[in-house]
RNA sequence: GGCGCCGUGGUGGAAUAGGCAGACACAGCGGACUUAAAAUCCGCUCCGCCGCAAGGCGGGUGGGGGUUCGAAUCCCCCCGGCGCCA
């Protein structure tokens, strides 16, 4: 019986832990508190996959460490359940996504318990709880109810917004118009992709190259009134807190890129008039300055360059333009029209493709350059977009690419207003005035002029100026962040809490109407046929009794859409913190008590958007005080991606002939010389070598095989279960290994032998506690009560010391090998203390709890160690009388001497020339310099 | 195309305020125990060369160059992989 049984000993602590509410939280820290998080999981069909544990086993390592060092750790999990798979299955099944969600949570939750993290379960949440969702919505209720002060910076209520004289006068109905286009939460004609084939509309993963992801159908892009989250609003915060917050830097950056802050200036571009016209137009402008909108018959444009406005030859407008009805010439209707229609098929990827060739077309109308005068032509092109900037652009093909392209494309003149650098010129073959690609870069301004001379930074702030003096232009930062789609065409999410009112013939009035908090949950409608409609719109759309209503005396219609996926989890952190409170989302004082989150661990996946909008929520939420930090995350980590069992393939023709991997393309198979296709022939590890820098067939080696290690899916039959690896090697080998695996932020590829080998360390540490001969569970003979000696006592304390620190810094990898090298020391003691043992279990309770507290018990503790005090060391123990160094001679090392610990220079200089060895290779040369470094080496230098 | 990260034995990986390259583990080889196997234990294991041996010499962190007494680590160029953006 007492040989190392994970599959006993894990139930049977899982089940301790459990009953006894081991890892229960008080609802307030009684000591320095920490908060750890782990990006809670989509309970997926598929059931856990081996990537999870990676981010779970490192915060429970951490998690259970803090306890011990007297933290009040708050440690929850619980489940993003909306979403697409399962309302899928319900359209192929019947089955209600509920049922679907509540069977996959069951098994996510035994196999998350099965590892033995240390959760407290009392905290478990469900996003599709209505307990949970109802204040998910009154959330929304909030955004709906918050207005951004430009000036102060911060989302206000509604009720402080100030009304215009102009609006208040049109009454009580232009109001609340008003209102409601300026509130966080807001409608708008936002395009979804229908797919007209499968009747219904797509998610935008859900299509690729513009058709759809099952069955290749066409998608078109729809015009839909939608809900709109203004995080535009945010950009400016979102960007500058990233620098309160101790995350990884990349991914910083990428949270900066996609924000994406320019700055530029809008300039205004009449259409084209007469001469007398346009001077009317100019003083009007010189009289009364920028307006908030331009005239009707006026084009906006945002550049980041305004300093190359004098080489604006032509301008083009988004093909979703408002203008390109009104301004496009008769002759040119039909092509514009086409052309509209072909780019609505298009994603905006596809359309900003740098590669692609330019299309576009004339639309017949003119405009008027404001810093010349000058007549230039306006087109319509698909590579500008209505959601960047105004949707419109000047083209200054001399100093942009696309523009460069585009103007080559279709003939259109080139005007250099930058002079490039000489070498510049040469190396591209052009000349100032004809160029034979753009030149991006700053420069001094040319043919701009009274501007002339100007270099480009200056000629930015003086065009800037001039425009802003006559009404023309203005400064403007300008962000690539677009506000947020919230609204879904699905069933499986969370409802709004919205309703539009209706007039006597059933016709909405155009009054949007929220619900008051108490009417909160709105709960989903039973439905028994989730099938799409086969129009665009949404599928709650059909339980008519659900969506008309009668409320206060007044016929309303609900709000049919569903909240996206990402909704639930913009603030779960934060119901953990309180998750049963039926009155609030969460109480105040206890938000204040165990916020922010000290660390939180996921993957990288979720990098931008997941963290980008629960920031944003968390922002709105400290605006309007009801957190207390302006941030929610203190420190991230993100975890690298497990990769299945390294592979090697070779290609091999239909005659058995074998090719070498250097001629095969590794997606296709195919020759990338002739094209041919071959077989892919998974190899044996055994057949392979290595040949220099590559693997080759033993039995040919000419014959490259391409080895590596590819991400773990079901079509390529490489998947690891937990399930399996519990089984056959127990929880904590699994914890263990994935930890053992390498740095926890990088990718590395999965192997079972890899679990093998620290499932035989954990046997090993078994044995050094307990009897394996002896029938019950009883301590090895080995193991006596007896003071450590000195070598004993360094090695332990270097230890405890390395596992300390490493977990501080989570180089979980480490940690596990220096607890390897004490126990490989151990193992070889014949009499092996008690004490040192314990400090070894305790050490390694983080890593492998269920044996941890297994040999605990049987070294004769009645209580679990969970709340031990860690283990502390002594530097003095750690330090040695005498330390050996290396000493080179010219850099190289040459031999090794002994010297006391912290020896000045002249005594390791001394002892190092008297070595006979270092004698023999500085024979007969000078002395030149004499570097110590102290307790690392000396080196000499000689000639 | 731009930005970022990365490249170390047969494999995963150690070693960064620039200071002994290859800790720990896997795989492999040899040995002990065993009737045998598994398990376990002990030893060897970056490559090349010299030596009967003890030992010694040289090369080596994707490639090339640079800084330095000294570079896996810092700088420049190139090659390859991954991620994000376009």
């Amino acid at each position: 019986m007492p040989k190392y049984n994970p599959q006993a000993i894990e139930p049977k602590w899982q089940h301790y832990w459990l009953s006894n509410k081991t890892f229960r939280t008080p609802d307030f820290p009684d000591k320095p508190k920490f908060y750890i998080l782990d990006m809670f999981p989509y309970p997926s069909g598929a059931g856990l996959h081996v990537g999870h544990p990676e981010g779970y086993t490192a915060t429970d390592i951490v998690a259970r460490y803090k306890r011990m060092r007297g933290y009040s750790v708050l440690h929850p999990m619980g489940w993003d359940a909306f979403g697409l798979p399962a309302e899928q299955y319900a359209i192929e099944t019947g089955t209600h996504p509920r049922q679907t969600t509540q069977h996959n949570i069951a098994t996510f939750r035994r196999q998350i318990q099965m590892l033995g993290f240390s959760y407290d379960w009392d905290r478990e949440i469900d996003t599709t709880d209505p307990a949970y969702y109802k204040w998910t919505q009154w959330i929304f209720l909030l955004l709906f109810d918050t207005w951004y002060d430009e000036n102060q910076q911060r989302g206000r209520p509604i009720s402080e917004l100030p009304i215009p004289a102009e609006v208040r006068a049109q009454g009580e109905r232009a109001v609340r118009q008003y209102q409601d286009s300026k509130r966080l939460a807001y409608l708008a004609d936002a395009p979804v992709n229908w797919c007209p084939a499968l009747g219904t509309v797509l998610a935008n993963e859900e299509v690729v190259d513009g058709k759809s992801e099952r069955g290749g159908h066409p998608v078109v892009r729809l015009p839909l009134r939608q809900w709109m989250l203004r995080i535009t609003a945010y950009a400016e915060r979102l960007l500058r807190d990233l620098d309160l917050v101790d995350w990884p830097e990349p991914i910083k950056e990428m949270q900066r890129n996609w924000i994406g802050r320019s700055e530029g200036a809008e300039v205004d571009f009449p259409l084209d008039r007469s001469a007398d016209a346009y001077q009317r137009w100019l003083s009007e402008r010189g009289r009364h300055g920028w307006p908030e909108k331009p005239e009707p018959d006026v084009i906006r444009i945002y550049t980041t360059r305004p300093d190359t406005l004098f080489g604006a030859t032509y301008m083009v407008l988004a093909p979703e333009h408002p203008l390109v009805p009104q301004i496009t010439s008769p002759a040119q209707r039909e092509a514009v029209e086409a052309y509209r229609a072909d780019a609505a098929r298009k994603s905006d990827l596809e359309r900003t493709e740098l590669a692609r060739k330019k299309t576009g077309v004339f639309t017949g109308a003119y405009a008027i350059n404001p810093v010349n005068g000058e007549r230039i032509p306006i087109w319509i092109a698909d590579y500008v977009l209505i959601s960047y900037g105004t949707g419109a652009i000047m083209a200054v093909p001399a100093h942009d690419e696309r523009d460069f392209e585009f103007a080559r494309e279709f003939g259109l003149p080139v005007r250099t207003v930058v002079r490039p650098p000489e070498d510049w010129l040469k190396q591209t073959n052009s000349t100032l005035d004809l160029l034979t690609q753009a030149y991006i870069g700053d420069g001094v301004a040319v043919h701009s002029g009274t501007f002339d001379g100007l270099p480009t930074p200056e000629f930015k702030k003086r065009i800037t100026a001039w425009l802003s003096e006559r009404g023309l232009g203005r400064f403007k930062v300008n962000y690539k962040l677009r506000d947020w789609l919230f609204s879904r065409q699905r069933y499986w999410g969370e409802p709004f809490p919205i309703l539009f009112e209706l007039d006597e013939q059933g016709d909405p009035t155009g009054l949007i109407e929220p619900l008051s908090p108490h009417e909160l949950p709105v709960t989903l409608p039973d439905l028994d046929d989730f099938k799409p409609s086969g129009k665009p719109e949404p599928p709650l759309e059909k339980a008519k009794a659900w969506v008309y209503l009668t409320r206060q005396g007044k016929r309303y219609k609900r709000e049919t859409n569903t909240m996206p996926q990402w909704a639930g989890s913009c603030w779960y952190y934060l119901r953990y913190i309180d998750p049963r409170n039926d009155t609030m989302f969460c109480d105040p004082a206890k938000e204040k008590a165990w916020m922010p989150v000290d660390l939180y661990v996921g993957g990288a996946e979720h990098a931008v958007l997941h963290l980008l909008y629960s920031r944003f929520w968390h922002k709105v939420l400290y605006d309007r005080g009801y957190v207390s930090t302006p941030e929610p995350f203190q420190k991230l980590v993100n975890q690298g991606m497990i990769l299945g069992e390294m592979e090697y393939t070779a290609f091999r023709k239909a005659s058995g002939e074998w090719v070498s991997a250097e001629y095969v393309a590794e997606e296709t198979a195919e020759d990338k010389r002739t094209g041919e296709k071959y077989e892919r022939v998974r190899i044996g590890e055994e057949q392979v070598e290595k040949r220099g820098d590559y693997f080759v067939l033993r039995e040919a080696p000419d014959v490259r095989v391409d080895a590596r290690a590819y991400k773990m899916s079901k079509s390529r039959g490489n998947v690891i279960n937990p399930d399996e690896v519990v089984a056959q090697y127990g929880a904590d080998s699994l914890r263990l290994y994935e930890m053992f695996m390498g740095p926890l932020e990088a990718t590395k590829p999965w192997s079972m032998r890899g679990v093998e080998g620290v499932y035989r360390f954990l046997h090993r540490v078994w044995r050094l506690v307990v009897d394996e001969e002896a029938e019950v569970l009883r301590l090895s003979p080995a193991v006596q009560e007896v003071e450590a000696d000195r070598e004993t006592l360094r090695r332990l304390h270097t230890t405890i010391r390395k596992v300390t620190e490493d977990i501080e810094a989570m180089r979980f990898n480490t940690a596990i090998a220096a607890m390897m090298e004490l126990s490989n020391y151990l193992s070889r003691l014949t009499v092996r203390p008690k004490s040192v043992l314990e400090t070894l279990v305790l050490l390694l309770s983080p890593f492998a709890p269920h044996l941890a507290e297994e040999l605990w018990q049987a070294l004769g503790h009645t209580e679990t160690l969970a709340y031990h005090p860690w283990p502390e060391y002594d530097v003095n123990l750690i330090r040695t009388e005498e330390i050996e160094i290396p000493v080179q001679v010219n850099g190289k090392v040459r031999t090794r001497i002994i010297v006391p610990v912290d020896a000045d220079e002249e005594t390791v200089t001394r002892t190092a020339l008297s070595d006979p060895k270092v004698q023999d290779w500085i024979a007969g040369k000078s002395l030149r310099k004499t570097i110590v470094v102290p307790n690392k080496l000396v080196n000499l230098v000689v000639a």
